[in-house]
DNA sequence: TGTACATCAGTGAACGCGCGTTCACTGATGTAC
DNA sequence: TGTACATCAGTGAACGCGCGTTCACTGATGTAC
């Protein structure tokens, strides 16, 4: 029989947990600056590392982020499951997705760039298309938990439901003459328009 | 009364003949690599002249891409008229437009930075803001020609139209396990799932 | 208990690269008197 | 008609920068005998 902890699984246990500390140093970060300008060096500098010790835990820069993305997913999940438990409708989910996006621009940002670059790098491409099936298996999980017509919520819903958030959010953070929260009642706006069907001009 | 063709009229126009020689050699540059990859001196090649050069008929990188973006949008106009005169519906314009970013790669890549980036570098953001207006007034004006109740046709209409055909593009590209054509009908299926208010659940 | 060895975290410095942009200069062309 | 000057296209070379990543090395800790 294993001992509980052994030498070796806490050495382990402690580089999970450096692993862990680079990550949070990560989305510390997100909230400081833009995705794109986020450096190695900078990650290092907010862990109290040096840029080369990085290496030792994620073998490249992709890896990392790729990394602080499913953290996120998470991070969504356990709010819409609170929001499940509050009795919210498929609409609120809606909002708060929009809302997270602008809560964390850096991880929609992020989103993006992986979506866009999709098969740039194909090592990379494989991790991130796991992260989005994993991350619309959650979505479709939540959103049949709390629909009564379970039958409706297809994958296809899940899928449109979500191109349209991220679409509403990518062509509504840039517009002009807006304050930030206007913005944001804007994108709720167009949020519920698309989900109540009044896109059709039939 | 002014000559018709000064020497100082020629000498204008033929910059301007210069200055669209090196947008289309861009644009032919987009077929070939992604927009993240085209570098000043890779125009500067594909026009037969130095990096330099460019800097005497545009003043920035981004200066240059806008005006590109701006004829693609000319582009796409004349695309949309041509199908408003074959009595084409609004169903037949969505495809048009995600056909039109899935043959057009880069531009759309082009659309995606510098909606992602609005905010980032004020001179370029200001000049992206009118691409983006004179873009949805012709969407707006073409789908209004085209469809029998122009009321139904508002301004958050068209933002919500675009949004969502701007989002199945960017998150349907990275499909996993899917040809090109297959991920191209699945995008147009997505795209009339959520014009046809599939997409609401009540 | 002591000693030789293996493992691994951590690092500063450097590599190699490519980018957007600027500069000083050449040479052709038009302008003024 | 000739001459001095202004304008501007075009360019090669360089600037300045910052990036992701690698390398050779140190030092601490655990392991085997």
């Amino acid at each position: 029989m294993e001992p509980v902890s052994s030498f070796a699984g806490l050495r382990e246990s402690e580089r999970e947990v450096r692993k862990n500390l680079i990550i949070d140093s990560t989305m510390e970060l997100f909230k400081e600056k833009s995705f794109w300008d986020i450096s190695m060096r900078d990650i290092a500098a907010k862990a109290g590392a040096s840029a080369s010790s990085i290496y030792r835990y994620f073998p490249s820069r992709d890896d990392l982020f790729i990394e602080a993305l499913m953290l996120d997913i998470r991070h969504i999940e356990t709010l819409l499951i609170e929001r499940v438990k509050r009795g919210d409708g498929v609409e609120d989910f809606a909002i708060a997705v929009v809302d997270y996006c602008l809560d964390n621009e850096a991880t929609f940002q992020m989103m993006c760039h992986f979506l866009l670059r999709a098969d740039e790098t194909p090592g990379v491409s494989e991790k991130f298309d796991s992260v989005q099936i994993s991350f619309l298996n959650m979505f479709e999980q939540v959103i049949k938990g709390a629909s009564k017509n379970q039958k409706d919520v297809s994958p296809l819903f899940i899928r449109a439901f979500f191109a349209s958030l991220a679409g509403i959010v990518m062509t509504s953070k840039s517009l002009p003459g807006y304050t930030d929260e206007e913005k944001r009642l804007y994108m709720h706006k167009l949020a519920l328009h698309i989900m109540h069907g009044k896109i059709s001009l039939k």
